[in-house]
DNA sequence: TAAACATATGAACAACTGTTCATATGTTTA
DNA sequence: TAAACATATGAACAGTTGTTCATATGTTTA
């Protein structure tokens, strides 16, 4: 028998044929992994974990994080450009605080992995 | 007065010091980083993405993403150290499957945020 | 045992990332 | 308006990361 379709590997697996017809677009992977490589740094999740409690501005984030205001203030660009937190003006100051409720589970589901 | 925790900007929102009571431990914090940074490469994801459908073997899954299996291999590498993935042997082929359903909620949390 | 197959791995390299330093922008106060 | 304060930003640099290439390890089959 000729069968074209037929694997250069003889496994018991599921046919990448239809693995591949279930998996999400490119694209949306792609935006995925995006997302969770602003979470992938331990000065933005620091970030993130203050703002959890409290809007706050961008001298005290790096008073908090004994980092660099220069420092801090890049990497909230990095999470203002990925709608993670949103940005208030108060006269001289600037506030920070998160965006949406997402960003919460997201945290604590990744801490719930840890805790196990 | 002297309040020697005076801070140098007089912002409005809740005491640093609060706030910094209030955060997991360093350490945590750094794991957590770790952890969402395996998630943050297209590769892993997409991995991780056809994993759910299916175990699979290496060939397969670089055949699935068009890829190297030395690549695949060495993602899977990182993906196992991480204990997302794990294998099993079978003759020849190494067969790979996810290593828990954490995952399964935390790639979903994802979603949600992108798809919004 | 030799050949074929499936996977793993080390070295090298390019691309990306996070911090620092210097400085610019924007706001308030004296 | 000048000075002080709060934040933003560009360039540069070191450290990290993902892929490729060549090759090694491990398993089965002829």
């Amino acid at each position: 028998m000729s069968d074209k379709n037929e694997k250069k590997t003889d496994c018991a697996h599921e046919p990448i044929e239809e693995v591949s017809a279930k998996m999400p677009a490119e694209e949306l992977l792609y935006d995925m992994a995006d997302l969770f490589k602003i979470f992938g740094d331990c000065t933005r999740i620091k970030i993130i974990c203050a703002l959890f409690e409290s809007e706050l501005c961008v001298n005290h984030i790096a008073e908090l994080l004994s980092m660099t205001q220069s420092a801090i203030s890049h990497q909230l660009r990095v999470l203002k450009s990925a709608r993670l937190v949103k940005v208030r003006r108060e006269g001289k100051t600037v506030y920070y605080s998160l965006a949406d409720d997402h960003i919460k589970t997201i945290f604590d589901q990744g801490l719930e992995h840890i805790c196990e």
